[in-house]
DNA sequence: CATAATTCTGAAAGTTACTGTCAAATGATA
DNA sequence: TATCATTTGACAGTAACTTTCAGAATTATG
């Protein structure tokens, strides 16, 4: 058995308060002028502790966990339909489950990363991960390589295709956030006519 | 009249020193491994005049001219042509004039960013800065607003493409650098199919 | 229940990137 | 040559990150 745990329970919790007193406190003072000290101090541990859960200061903002769930439902997705529609499908599953609070954070985690340039670089630099990651994915059921061309193409389009999505989406945004993502796919699968 | 004189030419071989020496040492010693400090000493420079010339320790490697050329060469496109025609002509252009050893010096460097995170997550966000310059551009000439969604996605893609392609070509290839980034560009026209 | 093993935490000291200020040096100009 | 503007270097300071180590909390084990 191997059950939560006290330990697991605490850890998560730590997380969360110090995600939540950072947030708040760039909200106040701003990213640049908030230190990991005041940080540390606000959520109630010391700064190594901070540094435990959060290798550097932007990930406190940047990181998230969505990679294993994009794994797990682009892997139910079934097998003969086509790249591209499969990933849409992916995304309109992943974003069924949120709640308006959810996505409402995530608008708010967002901007903040939009107007952040230590924040957009690292959240770029994470991307490239999540590229990787669904070339791998999509390599394998299209019986390629994960280093074809085309392949590491195709997934570069679609993940920059999000990112354009994702922005314009909590800039302007009435608009649903599968809805804008949706423009941009059927733009992309046109070939980009303007 | 307004000929170099002494004081631009000096900063302008400066430059070229503190780039030259710093590029050394990344080969020699990696890029973490060498300091502001050990990059100064070797250009016989202070510190603080390294920082004149490059704001952050990224941008000794990062920084170049290229986004100027590009917003001539493409305003010398006629105007009649296709926005992703007009873009591809330029590259093919901008291109022509390098030597051997411009492509060389080039291929060196982008492998030493593609290596180095924060070289990578600097390049990333320098990225975005051009990738604005173009949807101004390209939004004048297909007399929408640089804010359309369809013109942010559209040079999004193009300048996602360009960079599969550096990447592409750096590492693999005995290929042409405007070879590959045809491939990638036609692959894009026909909406990226698998 | 008691003790051992594992993991988590805090304190402290050190490195380095980066900023700001000011006076000295150097190239431009009249 | 004399004055003006720009560039440079010295210095001091901030804060992000790293490393190390000892002690505390939690879990596993006899």
């Amino acid at each position: 058995m191997n059950r939560p745990g006290l330990r697991e329970r605490k850890k998560i919790e730590t997380l969360h308060r110090i995600q939540g007193e950072a947030l708040r406190l760039f909200d106040e003072q701003g990213y640049d002028a908030t230190t990991i000290e005041q940080i540390a101090e606000a959520a109630g541990v010391s700064p190594s502790t901070f540094y435990r859960y959060f290798p550097v200061k932007e990930d406190v903002v940047v990181q998230d966990e969505y990679d294993p769930m994009i794994v797990r439902v682009f892997e139910s997705q079934p097998a003969d339909a086509p790249p591209l529609e499969a990933l849409r499908a992916v995304l309109a599953d992943l974003f069924a489950q949120f709640t308006a609070e959810d996505f409402e954070r995530i608008r708010r985690r967002v901007r903040l990363i939009f107007a952040v340039p230590a924040l957009r670089a690292r959240q770029l630099q994470q991307t490239t991960a999540t590229e990787r990651l669904l070339a791998a994915m999509v390599a394998e059921r299209s019986g390629r390589s994960p280093e074809d061309l085309e392949v590491r193409h195709f997934t570069a389009m679609v993940v920059a295709s999000w990112i354009v999505a994702i922005d314009t989406w909590a800039h302007a945004g009435d608009e649903d956030l599968v809805a804008v993502m949706d423009r941009c796919l059927v733009h992309l699968e046109a070939g980009v006519p303007l």
